[in-house]
DNA sequence: TCTGGGGTCCTAGGACCC
DNA sequence: TCTGGGGTCCTAGGACCC
């Protein structure tokens, strides 16, 4: 069955609702993210502020430097950012039951058989504009597509305050001159290796030797690009998906040194993962730590506890223990913060324990040694142990 | 004028199990 | 006559996305 897919961009969300309640700043260059004389990026930047250059992830400094003296620079208010979006996802919801919140500013929406209540796609969109406008007062840009990979990339080809909607028979025409860059998964580090095998555009994926593309890219991102390049991708949007981790860091003013700064730092870090956890009654078993160094070495250490939890005192307890293993003491650190992980372990279905896999065709003999280590494979002692546990396999 | 923070998913190697 | 071949779990790192 052919589906209608709506995606929702917000236009530069977080900058945009600053200049909406701060109307002396519409107009004028602004940027969400670090203060300017300190460490950090630009979150999201005016449409002013891009004028100048300034782009979401550029350092600060450097975004300082290109703008004029009367721009803005403010601290994210990530709590009312997620407020605002809230209020629009809720609002969504009158046009259509199927939506699926992608981030903080992206919504996608099943909209099949609107047609007939609302009228055509590009109607359909126009509506979810205007209601987006009416309710906080923002612009989005929004894309109609078959598919979720075409209603994105549809939002994406008229911002800001875009419209468009791609039809079935137009996809192909739609994709093939777009850049590589457009393909979901290719960032800044893949992107050269397609660009060396003289990979430019969508068109030379889809013309492009798959096997060669699976060499480079790997089995699955291979696989993936492909199937964009033919406009391919899932019509199936999915209301609610669990969350699979909570973290929290920071990244220190200047580097720390002194184990009872980072200390504290891990405390509140444990805090801070610990709160949302139990507010949404979720025990994790993993603990992650995560350093940066000064150099900008970034490592990580992680744990697997025997019971899932909830409980600061053990995140802290356990992150602390893996960075004193982790022989990093004395080393500046950048950037310090922890995860949790693993929620309650999965009870292996029927179908897992009792589905049988193939065996080997009937023509393909057994070797005589795999046939002894195959009888020998069900026969274990009272401990546990068996032939291959026992050392009868030597360990490489 | 350096390089945030919160996420997701993939890869790969070793341990372990059958 | 060099060392089965599946699978899962765990860990570390990394790319990508917003
Ligand atoms: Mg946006
Ligand atoms: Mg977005």
């Amino acid at each position: 069955m052919l589906r209608w897919i709506m995606h929702i961009d917000l236009d530069a969300f977080f900058a945009s609702i600053e200049q909406r309640d701060h109307p002396e700043w519409q107009g004028r260059p602004l940027v969400v993210g670090a203060a300017p004389s300190q460490r950090g990026v630009v979150a999201t930047c005016s449409y002013e502020a891009r004028r100048y250059g300034v782009r979401s992830a550029m350092p600060i400094s450097q975004a300082s430097q290109r703008l004029p003296d009367d721009a803005v620079y403010v601290r994210p208010r990530m709590a009312h950012y997620a407020a605002v979006s809230k209020q629009i996802m809720a609002a969504l919801e009158t046009i259509s039951p199927v939506v699926e919140q992608a981030s903080v500013d992206e919504a996608y929406l099943d909209v099949s058989g609107l047609e007939r209540l609302i009228g055509p796609p590009g109607t359909i969109g126009r509506q979810a504009k205007r209601l987006i406008k009416h309710t906080v007062g923002l612009t989005a840009s929004v894309g109609i597509g078959p598919n979720r990979l075409i209603a994105k990339l549809a939002s994406e080809y008229r911002k800001p305050d875009g419209l468009m909607a791609v039809h079935p028979n137009e996809v192909q025409a739609f994709l093939d001159p777009m850049p590589i860059s457009a393909l979901r998964g290719i960032g800044p580090r893949t992107a050269p290796t397609l660009r060396q095998m003289g990979l430019e555009r969508m068109v030379d994926i889809r013309q492009a030797d798959p096997a060669l593309l699976e060499k480079r890219l790997g089995l699955r991102l291979a696989r993936a690009i492909i199937s964009q390049a033919y406009g391919r991708g899932s019509d199936q949007v999915q209301p609610h998906s669990v969350r699979q981790s909570i973290s929290k860091a920071t990244t220190f003013e200047q580097d720390i040194v002194d184990p009872v700064r980072l200390r504290e730092t891990l405390l509140w870090a444990a805090q801070e993962v610990g709160r949302p956890a139990r507010r949404e009654g979720l025990q994790g078993t993993t603990i992650t730590l995560k350093i940066r160094l000064g150099n900008f070495k970034t490592l990580t250490r992680q744990r697997k506890l025997p019971a899932p939890t909830a409980d600061d005192t053990v995140f802290y307890r356990q992150a602390w223990a893996l960075y004193q293993e982790s022989a990093l003491a004395g080393k500046p650190v950048r950037l310090l913060g922890l995860g949790l992980s693993g929620w309650q372990h999965n009870a292996p279905s029927q179908g897992d324990l009792f589905d049988e896999r193939p065996g080997p065709p009937e023509h393909v003999q057994t070797p005589r040694r795999v046939r002894l280590f195959q009888a020998l494979d069900g026969i274990s002692n009272k401990f546990g142990q068996n032939a291959i546990t026992l050392g009868l396999r030597r360990k490489r």
